[in-house]
DNA sequence: GCGATACAATTGACTACGCAAGCAATAGTA
DNA sequence: TACTATTGCTTGCGTAGTCAATTGTATCGC
């Protein structure tokens, strides 16, 4: 019984299991340093800098679930945890009542600046040891085409 | 309260942004698409997919763990699915009996052939829509950069 | 050969999600 | 105006994975 066909490898594969594989291996660095140091999970960190990158340092449920790549009830359950510590709290919206916004408070902003100082540190770290500036520009440039559902995250220029 | 150090975004920033979104998109794409044909997740595909290519058909679980980035329990885990269905056997180890080989299974083997082709042919729709052959050689070798702790299964003396 | 240490694997308890169902509120249509 | 989608959000339940503790086996120093 021959595999044969079990060891091709069109350059598409190879990038999708390097791909998998690198980011388990990136995440699973980064989010146990971030957890010891500041008890945030990748998630909790990308949340709240959304947050506080946004008019207000606020958003839509609806929205953070579509730049977090969440469902809409993994984006409740993520809020309910920051919720509780006080760093994002619940905001009516005028217009709409059944919008619920996400607001980062200023302990939120307070925590987050924190846990970039570290974190940002030891981003830089893990990438900047195993590629180029100009490398990573590329890489970036690559991996954005992979989200070409989910819309840019670049938002305002304030 | 100045948001500013927020806003700077060094390459490394930026590159780890779009892994886990990119790599988020990318997975809950080609994975649900997996499920819903073949009631694989992707893990489940990896893991049959090395051991075909293992040795006999067989690989201890450490390897297995090592090469997934998975930690050992979640490959215990992963494996009871896939022994359950039959597509996994285990095996004793002869010269150690801590050890327990996965062994891939006829019914195994010919599983993963079933849901190889329509598998490899929609990763290589998603990646193929997004990238040329030569971006795709481009993005593995540098995705393979990030998992300079976990690879390579040189282990044993033997 | 014997004790300390390391390693392979499993288990229980927990977390972080997803999915499907449901409830309000809004928007589109007549 | 009423009627039917559609949208925003939450909840119950299920799944995939982690961590810490445990068991059994190997290996190393002596």
């Amino acid at each position: 019984m021959s595999s044969q066909v079990l060891r091709e490898q069109a350059p598409a594969v190879e990038a999708w299991i390097k791909l998998i594989r690198g980011q388990s291996a990136a995440v699973k660095a980064v989010n146990a340093q971030l957890v010891a140091d500041h008890g945030l999970t990748v998630n909790d960190f990308e949340c709240m800098l959304l947050l506080a990158r946004a008019e207000e340092r606020q958003m839509r449920r609806v929205d953070l679930a579509e730049q977090l790549i969440l469902t809409a009830s993994g984006i409740t359950r993520l809020l309910d945890g920051l919720e509780q510590e006080g760093w994002v709290d619940r905001a009516a919206c005028a217009s709409d009542r059944r919008v619920t916004y996400a607001v980062l408070t200023d302990d939120g902003l307070v925590k987050l600046r924190e846990a970039s100082k570290s974190h940002v540190a030891d981003l830089r770290a893990f990438f900047e040891a195993r590629y180029t500036n100009e490398e990573l520009e590329q890489l970036a440039e690559l991996l954005g085409r992979l989200t070409t559902d989910a819309p840019e995250l670049d938002c305002s220029v304030d």
